[in-house]
DNA sequence: GTTCACCTTCCTAACGGTCGTTAGTTAACA
DNA sequence: TGTTAACTAACGACCGTTAGGAAGGTGAAC
């Protein structure tokens, strides 16, 4: 009980502030409990911030592929980009994927390979995920332009991600400024 | 001349530790001062950080715009395409790029404001030398497919972005990956 | 049904270490 | 003579961590 509370909130700080600006402190605080407590459940800072880190992992990797598959009955440009909307709506009170993309591209240097690890897997998954997707998908839509679907797959990422970072850090507005500027540019060179 | 060499060295340990994550005594052994010495030249941590922020800004402004001047020979798309190599040269040996897309994204808590109205200007003023950049080459060139200049200008930022950050963390090989996947779609995207 | 040992979870106190910072001093230089 | 830039020493605060103990629950032995 007061353990996952604690990885909440661990997630939370480290999301806000990074590993090093994270304090055991104030997330103890936050719990409600005291500081040396915490190694009642974690053997220190660093098995707190990978526990964080798999939780946060595994919890998103079902909850991205879920809506892929909620939205396998819309058109495929209605289900990619939904998924911008879709994922402004989670971000707004999911500190996972805040988290994620925090520690994805800055990740704490003394656990650089840890984290290379347990990101890896996670985005080559949702890559290949996209891939099987869009194959599926122009295999009955017949619209893309080329047949290059793992390609297809990277450029979505590389676009989401480019707006993503932005809502991270500029918030709701500057985030669709983006999406609206890059999203009909996107798709008028995706299909054909 | 070792307020420089401060600032330079400050610039590459906050690029790779982050504001919490760098430490003074490392800046000023690096540099070979003691750490007190630091206080001859900033008032502290805040300052140096500060200063080298608004150094790496003012730098990286003209070197992104001399590089835009530098293409105006070429096509719009050897142009923009290019930028994405020079930046790549670049970011190998350009501390300052790194430093700022770090800041960018996840600045320190304490500093948010004052990085948030140091950097907007960076990347509004960015993004207006696009937007005209696009506007003059597509009264010669004619092959924009959209007269939404600003819009495409804020989505080849996106894309860059998206693409750099990729960089900052996962290296040259992914970060081309990722170029060689979204620029031919992107580009489809753009042109009539 | 009571007792006793055990485990979990929290606590207080304190550890060694590093942090950013300040005081006070010295040598070099204008 | 005053200023600059470096130094040593030391400050208080916070860091993550450990030791040791109190409270509560669980479960087996009697």
């Amino acid at each position: 009980m007061k353990a996952t509370l604690l990885l909440h909130t661990a997630l939370r700080h480290f999301a806000q502030h990074g590993y090093e600006g994270a304090s055991l402190q104030e997330i103890a605080q936050d719990v409600g409990i005291k500081k040396p407590s915490i190694y009642a459940h974690f053997r220190g800072k660093d098995e707190l911030f990978l526990s964080a880190m798999t939780y946060a992992l595994d919890t998103q990797k079902i909850h991205l592929a879920t809506y892929f598959i909620s939205t396998r009955h819309l058109s495929l440009e209605q289900s990619l980009k939904g998924f911008f909307e879709w994922f402004l709506e989670e971000s707004t009170q999911n500190d996972q994927l805040k988290f994620i993309l925090r520690i994805s591209y800055f990740p704490p240097v003394k656990l650089e390979r840890e984290v290379t690890d347990l990101i890896n897997p996670f985005f080559d998954s949702l890559h290949r995920h996209l891939t099987r997707l869009l194959r599926e998908r122009d295999r009955t839509e017949q619209l893309l332009f080329s047949d290059d679907y793992a390609s297809a797959a990277l450029a979505y990422l590389t676009v989401t991600e480019g707006t993503m970072t932005e809502f991270v850090y500029n918030g709701v507005e500057a985030y669709q400024r983006r999406f609206t500027a890059v999203w009909p540019i996107f798709w008028r060179g995706l299909v054909r």
